[in-house]
DNA sequence: GCCAACGTTGGC
DNA sequence: GCCAACGTTGGC
């Protein structure tokens, strides 16, 4: 249902994000929309987030900021690395309301995608908001997160 | 397909 | 403002 009553005070932005976090991850189950056709389009508007700490997410991205992609439901893991190449804007899936989207744009596929089996048994991870908010769909994360997200997805021996 | 966790709605 | 009912998400 899209009708709703909607807050109506804009947040500046930034101030979820204690010191503006640069690194996120965005969800999407890739029966709806894949990496493989992100990747192929290139870059695609991040459309129809309906979930109040989500979109505040999202209007804290900054243009250059790194977004890992992630599948949910049919076998969930990181699959890819994607950059926000347009800040936040209205969400024109849902016109005259206070939803936001963003443009990302696919950087570069992990050569071994990392399962959420695998998140959650490495000790650096325990604190991720994947983790800890299953059904949150797009999501900060640390620096030191990040990397080590990218170190097991790019070496890992599976 | 099942079910737990979570977010939203609506009655009071 | 509380909380039960309901719908949805997402792991398994």
């Amino acid at each position: 249902m899209v009708t709703k009553k909607l807050e109506t005070n804009h947040h500046s932005g930034s101030s979820l994000a204690s010191q503006g976090a640069h690194y996120w991850l965005v969800k999407q189950e890739p029966t709806a929309y894949s990496w493989d056709t992100f990747l192929k389009e290139g870059a695609t508007s991040w459309t129809g987030v309906r979930n109040f700490q989500a979109r505040n997410h999202l209007r804290s991205m900054h243009l250059g900021d790194q977004v890992l992609f992630y599948h949910s439901v049919s076998n969930p893991s990181v699959v890819g690395v994607a950059t926000v190449i347009k800040t936040a804007y209205p969400d024109p899936t849902s016109p005259g309301e206070n939803w936001s989207a963003v443009d990302l744009k696919a950087l570069f596929t992990l050569k071994h995608p990392l399962s959420l089996a695998q998140i959650k048994a490495d000790p650096h991870l325990l604190e991720i908001p994947l983790l800890k908010q299953s059904r949150l769909s797009v999501m900060p994360l640390k620096e030191k997160e990040f990397l080590r997200i990218l170190e097991l997805g790019q070496h890992a021996k599976n």
